[in-house]
DNA sequence: CACAATGTCTGACTCTAGTCAGACATCCGC
DNA sequence: GCGGATGTCTGACTAGAGTCAGACATTGTG
C-alpha cells in the first residue's frame, strides 16, 4: 500500500512542491527560507543547525544563503557565543516572502481538496493525520548518547519535570542529577526533537547478571504510538548484549499507562528490590537473553 | 493537514524515490522503465502514450528511451497502424531490470514500516488506502468529449455492459448505439482510465427548457467516492449554461444506489415523461439555473 | 497531389542539486 | 600560546532534469 500511495501521491500532489516555483526561487532555496523562519524565530538560527535539519552540504547551503542574502531576505551575523558560527535570521522582506510562500502552499492545498465534499475532506484529514503519526513513529531514530549530550539532558529534564508535576508530594531531590555509575542512555529523536529517553545500568546488588532500566520517558505527544515498548525492547537488547540475564525496573502507582505497558511487554510484578527508588511503589522483572 | 503530511512524507519517505538509484540509472529513467512495463504489457506502448502518462518533454523522453535501448532494456519499432508512431516494449533484460526495481522498492517499503507493530501497520495501510482513494478522487479530471472519443466509447461500452448484466431480462437493443441528437458527453479520467461518464441532451418533448441526463456511469472501483454526485453537478451546470431551467432523468428500480444519490442531490420523483426510456421505472426532475 | 498536422528525434541550451577539496578564522584543551 | 578540532565559505566540478527550435518522415484532407 505504501508504494501504491507513493505513486498516487507523487503524481498528484507532487505539485505542492513545484508550486514553490513561480516565486522565482528554486525549491531548495524556498525550503531553506521556510526552515529559517520555522527554526529561527526571533533569535535566528545557526548555519550548522540548518545544515543538520535539512541535511545539506556545507557549500551548497552557504551558496543558497548568499542567494537569499543578495535578495535581501535574510541577514547573517556571527554568533556572539562562538564567533565561528553564523546566525541567520529573516529580514522584514524575508518574513514577507515566507508568508507569501506559506499562503501559496495553503491555497494550493485547499485547491487540491476543493472537489471533495466536507465529509470526504474530514476523512482525508483524519487518514493523513493517522498516516503522519505512524510514518513518524516508524522513522524515529534511536541512538546511544553520553550523559552530557544536550538533547539527552533536555529529555532527562522533561522526565524529571513531569515526574515532579505528577507527584503532588514533590519528587525531585535537590541539586543536579548525576549520571549513574556504568549506565548507558538511549535517546529517540524525531526531527531533531527528543521524543523518548531511557537508560540501563548494572544492578550489582541483585543476584545473577541483572540490569535495571531507569528514567524511561516518552514525549506526551507520542504516547500511544508504541514508542515506549520499542524503547523498552531496545534497552533490553542492549542489556542482553552486555550480558544481562534479567531486567528489573521500578515505577510508581500513579504511572498507570507505564505499568500497563510493562505488563503487556512480559514483565511480572516482584517485591521491592535492593537499590530501587524510595519513591517507587511497583517493581517488575523479566528474564532476557 | 495535507501540508503537514507532505512535509513528513517528503522528509521520511522521499527515500522511496532515491532507492531507484543504486541501480546506476537516474530516477526519471527508472520511472520510465517502470511505466513501460506497467502500460506496455505484451504489445508495448507508444511513445506518445508514455509522454502523456509521465508528462514529459518529447526530447527528454526520446533521450531516455535511447539510454534504455543502449542498455538493451527496451526495443522500439514503428507502429504498424501508423508509421509515425513508435512502439516501445521491454526486452527480456528489461523485464528483469524492472523486476529488480520492483523488488528493491518492495523491500525498502517493508523496511520503512518494519519498526511498527502489526496493528500499527494495519492502521497505516488502512489510512493510506483511504488517503489514496480520496486524493485520487480529488484529482480526477472531467472533460467534454465528442461521441467518437475512444475513451468515451470505452466508458459507454462499460455502461451498456453493466446495464445488460444487471437486467436479467436483457436490456441491450441490438446494433451499435448511435450518439443522441444534440447531446454533450463528459468523461472523467484518472491515470488515463475512464472512471465516470455521462451526458446531457435537450428534451424538446418537455415543457420549458428541459435537459435530460443520460448514460451516467461510475466505475465499480470508484463507487462511494462521491464521483457520481460530482458528475451530476457538472452535468447540471453544463445544462444550465445551455439555458436549461429543469433537468430530468430516468432510471431503473434495480439501480438502488443511483436512486438514493438522485434523491440526496435534490431530485424529486416525477411521473414517466415523454421520450424516457421504455425500460425505466423511476423518473426524477430538478429545477436548475 | 499539395499541404497542414502529427509524431519522433537531434542538437544546443539552461538551471538545479549536489560533491569535494581546500582556505581561513575561531575555539578549546593541554 | 600551540595544535587540533570546528564552522563557514569559495572554487571547480558533475549529473540530472527540463526547454526550445527545428529536421525529417508519415498521415489525413481538401
Amino acid at each position: 500500500m505504501l508504494r501504491r500511495f507513493n505513486r498516487t501521491y507523487t503524481q498528484r500532489i507532487g505539485v505542492l512542491e513545484e508550486s514553490f516555483l513561480g516565486t522565482g526561487r528554486p525549491l531548495a532555496v524556498s525550503r531553506l527560507l521556510f526552515e529559517i523562519g520555522a527554526a529561527g524565530g526571533e533569535h535566528g538560527v545557526t548555519v550548522r543547525d540548518l545544515r543538520e535539519r535539512l541535511d545539506l552540504d556545507s557549500g551548497h547551503l552557504s551558496r543558497m544563503l548568499r542567494r537569499l542574502e543578495a535578495d535581501g531576505l535574510v541577514a547573517t551575523a556571527a554568533d556572539p557565543a562562538d564567533q565561528r558560527r553564523r546566525v541567520v535570521r529573516l529580514t522584514e522582506a524575508g518574513r514577507a516572502a515566507r508568508q507569501d510562500l506559506d499562503d501559496r502552499s495553503e491555497e494550493l492545498a485547499a485547491r487540491i481538496v476543493a472537489p471533495l465534499t466536507d465529509r470526504q475532506r474530514e476523512r482525508l484529514t483524519e487518514a493523513l493525520a493517522t498516516a503522519d503519526l505512524l510514518v513518524r513513529a516508524a522513522t524515529i531514530h534511536l541512538r546511544e548518547v553520553p550523559p552530557e549530550d544536550p538533547l539527552g539532558r533536555e529529555a532527562l529534564g522533561n522526565y524529571l519535570r513531569e515526574i515532579d508535576e505528577r507527584f503532588s508530594t514533590g519528587y525531585r531531590t535537590s541539586g543536579p542529577v548525576a549520571a549513574e555509575q556504568g549506565s548507558t542512555y538511549v535517546l529517540a529523536t524525531s526531527d531533531g526533537e527528543p521524543v523518548a529517553y531511557g537508560g540501563i545500568r548494572p544492578a550489582p546488588a541483585l543476584p545473577g547478571a541483572a540490569f535495571e532500566i531507569k528514567r524511561m520517558w516518552v514525549h506526551g505527544d507520542w504516547r500511544g504510538a508504541g514508542l515506549g515498548s520499542r524503547m523498552l525492547r531496545h534497552l533490553e537488547q542492549l542489556a542482553a548484549e552486555r550480558g544481562a540475564t534479567s531486567i528489573v525496573l521500578d515505577t510508581n502507582e500513579v504511572l498507570t499507562e507505564a505499568i500497563a505497558m510493562y505488563e503487556r511487554t512480559g514483565y511480572r510484578s516482584v517485591e521491592r528490590y535492593p537499590g530501587s527508588d524510595p519513591h517507587a511503589t511497583h517493581f517488575f522483572a523479566k528474564q532476557v537473553g
